[in-house]
DNA sequence: TCATTTTATGAACCAGATTCAGAATCATTC
DNA sequence: GAATGATTCTGAATCTGGTTCATAAAATGA
């Protein structure tokens, strides 16, 4: 059956042109100005057929969604594959997330518009399956660190689900994204260069949870080396600019 | 100008009118089936009058938010009065929010929603100031118990500024507020009982800033006792039902 | 080529937020 | 306490933008 063959491809193809559009207009002009029909028109196609990929604008919102999760996966991955101690490794996801963010900055914004309730019930449930299922590599590959990490002898579990380990940091940096996004809340207490503050306050908790080997969240010389490090060792590619300060 | 005053105090009344009624509806019927005529109807007055105290359907939801984080504040409140080692204090407040998520379920799912940039973009400068101005004593609740900690010589700044010591904990229970009401996504990595967990996190993560005296995350006994405390003294009207489980 | 099936189209439809011209109420004055 | 002007309330009309669906167009295959 070559035809259907080709049929789906094209399928995919256009699927991938609206997707692109769409979200090309959420950066442009924002979430709030996103319209159905606009990004039909923007395809050269009819609304009706924009339809036939996603049954809603929110099921469109999921999958825009899915996609560029699939690209964060990609930096998790490097993680899991960098040969550096444990420790260094869970930190580097955080460093990513934040160079990831930086190439991305509408996916933290609509990750969080996303999973909120008015979006998340009205998508369908297959959109919906689709971003959980695409997301799960993000655990597996925070996983694969702690089991790497336990094995070295670099963290002790103290009876613990292994996830459960990585949850604060987890939690931190989606609320720290949120924050960000929330125009006017860190002005209002007079915070500055919030992801650094992020990666302090990380190392606090991984020492915390006693993660080897420790390290002095307030040494920022220390911290401004590491995250060079990481910079230069996995994400030179996304760090282009020699002269680009750190997150 | 006694006429005016009484304007003014019908004219507030009703506000108090339509947010209860707001409230309600989302409680009942979910933030998606939120509708201004119905808002309207459910107080005998028409959609117009509702438009005389709010601009836009996003406007509403800001002030409910107000209002709710008004009485969240009064939690925050509770802990800088309590006479406690500040680092219970700092605990507190995340037992507390825990405890008030369980009293008002909607909060949290709709402050993720208004700080949105859909909702926030699209409400007006001033209630957007509001609630702005209105949290502000939360930040100041948690300098206050900061301070005390230096002086106490439970904390060391090490050279930060006071409220940067918080946002670790602030974004963390942000973050996990989040992922509780994202259905789906902690079961996808079997994660239960997600506010025990924070509350495990949490304590590593003020063991990482250096906050004292140090507490050991993983001491499941000592965590509950710390918890019934907090509730016995400073929540017990909110925790009326002595069966109750801890959050 | 022609009949049949599949797909695309975009105008019509619909929900629900917002507005605004007129009705009702209130305050003030004589 | 009636008249007048100012203020407030009303809800049908308007408007926006998502969604549908009858019809047209294209693809398939005999």
């Amino acid at each position: 059956m070559a035809i259907q063959d080709r049929k789906e491809r094209q399928l995919a193809e256009r699927e991938q042109l609206f997707l692109n559009a769409a979200r090309e207009q959420i950066c442009q002009d924002g979430l709030l100005s996103l319209q159905m029909a606009k990004i039909a028109r923007a395809c050269d196609y009819a609304t009706g057929t924009l339809y036939q990929h996603f049954s809603s604008k929110e099921d469109l919102l999921v999958s825009i969604c899915s996609e560029l999760v699939d690209k964060r996966v990609e930096i998790f991955n490097r993680l899991v594959a960098w040969e550096a101690p444990s420790r260094e490794r869970i930190f580097g996801i955080a460093v990513g997330d934040i160079i990831f963010a930086r190439h991305y900055p509408e996916h933290f914004r609509l990750a969080q518009f996303v999973f909120t309730e008015v979006v998340w019930q009205a998508a369908s449930d297959r959109r919906r399956q689709q971003l959980l299922e695409t997301s799960k590599p993000m655990g597996e590959a925070v996983q694969r660190i702690i089991e790497d990490a336990v094995a070295a002898g670099d963290l002790d579990l103290r009876g613990r689900p292994l996830l459960e380990m990585t949850l604060g940091q987890w939690t931190m940096t989606l609320g720290m994204h949120n924050l960000v996004h929330a125009e006017g809340v860190l002005q209002l207490y007079n915070l500055h260069d919030p992801y650094r503050i992020l990666l302090r306050q990380l190392n606090a908790l991984l020492n915390g949870v006693g993660w080897q080997p420790q390290q002095d969240p307030f040494d920022e010389q220390a911290l401004e080396a590491l995250v060079q490090r990481i910079q230069r060792n996995v994400f030179a590619d996304l760090c282009e600019n020699g002269a680009e300060k750190t997150p």
